[in-house]
DNA sequence: GATGCGATGTTACAGTGTATCAGCACCAGA
DNA sequence: TCTGGTGCTGATACACTGTAACATCGCATC
């Protein structure tokens, strides 16, 4: 996989959808786990939009055309799909993107919010992670999860705007 | 101010509300701003909690004799609060707490979430500060906040009950 | 007194998330 | 084949979180 850490095009890129859903079949292939219509069409959603969605977002997208998904239904998909790493839930948004990595279940995760455009995009440190065990090391707290969100500009939008 | 990466007691140290309110005091006569008696009280029963308080949870330990106060004036005061670093937001909590420490306006804070007890703690990393900083640079990322929550088991937990 | 401003009160409503029960598909075992 | 269990989905209801809009009040200033 490229590298995730330089500027790069939305969409375009190996987070795209059909990725997406090759790897949760494989996955759930592998753990013997069900790959439903549904929870296949909410990762879909997810995965095809570069900006978070929310979970009555993905309601309303697939609903229509005689199908109604409630919201209820899409909650359910989003745990299995966020248990199984598939999605990440974006507390600072109340949303969800699709995972764009193929990383190790211990990976800290950062994810890098653009104030600008609203797109997210998803890297890893093993620097950062190093220094927070250090410090939570120090304060005798033993960490079983942890959320690491950014808000800014990202760098296509800095590009674009050059600051005043 | 004793070090707070430490194990220790809450609300008998540093973070009690006496210590938070008068520092709010000198805060807001500093900058001209208005401690008004809502203020005050969300910000006292947000810092007599170790555990992180949702807005309504306050609301509700502020009305009773003949007065009632609605959500949405503890949320105008939360904002108050928080915009001048006396409160921060638990954002995987949708939940409040008082700010423990003195701190400059630039610092990045570490939130101690004890799974066990829900006690948050609260501790800054200067090292974990610089590695996020050096990942955001080599991303073109500009940050402009963050938010770092840790999930786990706190020192005095995991003292309590050893680990089986 | 008149005016303007910020803070609060009040109502209403939008958005987020969960509890609960019912139905349905599918599989295993009698 | 029938039957019961399990897991997924549908549906309704509801609790929690947060915001919009407007009225009111106190206070400083003119």
């Amino acid at each position: 996989m490229h590298d995730h850490s330089a500027v790069h095009d939305h969409g375009a890129c190996c987070g795209n959808a059909t990725d997406a859903l090759a790897r949760a079949e494989r996955l759930c292939a592998d753990r013997d786990l069900q790959f439903t219509r549904l929870r296949r069409d909410v990762l879909e959603a997810v995965a095809t939009e570069s900006k978070p969605l929310g979970a009555y977002d993905i309601a309303e997208r697939l609903s229509g055309q005689g199908r109604r998904v409630a919201a209820v239904s899409v909650y359910r998909a989003l745990d299995f799909l966020t248990e199984n790493g598939l999605v990440h839930r974006i507390a600072s948004r109340n949303a969800f993107v699709s995972c764009g990595h193929q990383h190790g279940d211990g990976v800290g995760l950062v994810f890098l919010i653009c104030r600008t455009c609203g797109s997210i995009d998803e890297t890893t440190s093993p620097e950062v992670d190093d220094q927070l065990d250090k410090t939570l090391a120090k304060a005798g707290f033993k960490p079983s999860s942890r959320i690491l969100e950014v808000e800014g500009e990202c760098g296509a939008c800095l590009g674009h705007e050059p600051s005043p």
